[in-house]
DNA sequence: CGGAACATTGAGAGGGATCAATGGACGTGG
DNA sequence: CCACGTCCATTGATCCCTCTCAATGTTCCG
């Protein structure tokens, strides 16, 4: 119940290595526009409004003001840099990460095509979190004031934005049920669902995936060591319920998965 | 830095032990007026926007439908209540907690006069945690519709929406922080700072502050045992860092609590 | 005054962190 | 194409922080 409500996010591919991310348009096919029109974007549905007419789509389409190609391991903000624009990712993985002031830091959320990013930022107009790319990303970047802009004209995506910062805000708290009641082999049941789950909603079977992620960076998200999430991989291995290589899990059982979860040992 | 940045919410009384929250208009005059206008409210300045002309702040008092008193113990809304509306809490203090599908709840935030609470419900139209009052509040119920109608006339309200709302997402990074990083001193400590940093925004000095709930919802919002919270004050009364006296706190040592947070043993 | 709810404190156990060493995978450069 | 170095993952051994179970004390309210 929340567990499917939205904890976490994670990129992977279907079957293949090497495959990529998007499920249908290719980058080279995008290359030959300079400039992907959102009511042409086969994220839409995931990342755009529902129910608007044609006039109003067109205005949409000019929220991107620009595309950006984030490398694998750079930035795309860090906190402290001011905050003028939101994110849509259209391809890509990153993760957002928060430090305190002596330096520990802990991996926030993880983020992949078709979610908005960079909603920290316009409480205090300075983001208050890095935002890094685990594998090359490509993001359509939405100055914030002309959001509020359009926003005020078309009903359904000043509604519609309400909804992603609300969605943020339910997702958060999914993730504090997890880090404050449940224990090292629950947190990562439930990551692997959430994955699971936010990969079949983008077309994906969601039984094979690839993390991009490494045993750090779950291990921070999830409030364990790294050492305890590579364990835990190894025993879900052990019983039966997923199959690990290195960053190659196939989920096996996930009903054992949901039973986990749900403190219940077992079946 | 994060620290400040706002982790929680604590409700407290400035010195005597039964005296009210409100900083200055008692209760008694409210009940004069039918309907105290926001540009009338104390409060404003806590959960309204700033730099609104007189004109535009006339339209804002519209806002409020309705003013709702909760009995302490008793629920404002309630996990799977259709969602319609965002409160104001003009007075007193409520908790918020959400439960997973067996049975295990986890107190998100503690939110007290000038906070507004129910932001949750707005990405599915129905609530996703319970929000219960610690003590007798009073809330002022704004349909969201509204406020969304008059958002997209005002800009200024529009921004102040957002800014809440990102305000939001910015806390739950800092409690995923502290569940995820630190120890339970360090918990508690980042719990009594943020308490003491709240209530001096409210005009109250904070070094002698009334907890409003158990030391089983402090638990449960910082991951403790309800044991483990009890021995820390105690350990913290002992070192000298604050005084304990059932609900009544009275801090000594802010700094020493604060390097506390910096994983710093003592100075 | 008695009971319920809450807080404190102690003893013991366990889950996960930490320290440490080994092994693979990948990328770079010879 | 292989060698090497780096990064990452795995696994083991040990320790300790916190949970759990339990008993007692305190406050508040009917």
């Amino acid at each position: 119940m929340l567990a499917k409500a939205t904890f976490f996010t994670l990129s992977q591919a279907p079957g293949t290595v090497k495959s990529q991310f998007l499920p249908a348009t290719g980058a080279k096919v995008d290359k030959q526009f300079i400039k992907v029109a959102c009511s042409n974007c086969n994220l839409r549905e995931l990342c755009m409004p529902i129910g608007m007419d044609a006039g109003e789509f067109t205005r949409v389409d000019g929220l991107v003001s620009k595309r950006l190609t984030v490398k694998r391991g750079a930035a795309l903000f860090r906190a402290g840099d001011a905050f003028n624009a939101l994110h849509a990712i259209r391809s890509g993985f990153l993760k957002t990460t928060v430090s305190s002031a002596n330096g520990q830091s802990q991996v926030t959320g993880f983020h992949m095509a078709g979610e908005i990013i960079g909603l920290d930022g316009i409480a205090s107009e300075h983001h208050t979190c890095d935002a890094i790319a685990l594998e090359d990303t490509e993001v359509c970047t939405m100055p914030f004031e002309r959001i509020e802009e359009i926003a005020r004209e078309i009903k359904a995506l000043q509604h519609h934005v309400h909804k992603i910062m609300s969605g943020e805000i339910v997702r958060d708290q999914g993730v504090m049920l997890l880090l404050g009641n449940m224990r090292a082999d629950e947190r990562l049941a439930a990551f692997l669902l959430n994955l699971q789950h936010r990969l079949h909603a983008r077309g994906f079977s969601g039984s094979d995936l690839i993390l991009r992620m490494t045993r750090e960076e779950i291990g921070s998200y999830l409030g364990l060591s790294l050492e305890t999430v590579s364990r835990t991989f190894s025993k879900f291995a052990e019983d039966g319920l997923i199959t690990v290589n290195q960053r190659q899990i196939h989920i096996q059982n996930s009903e054992a998965l949901k039973c986990i979860v749900s403190h219940e040992l077992y079946h």
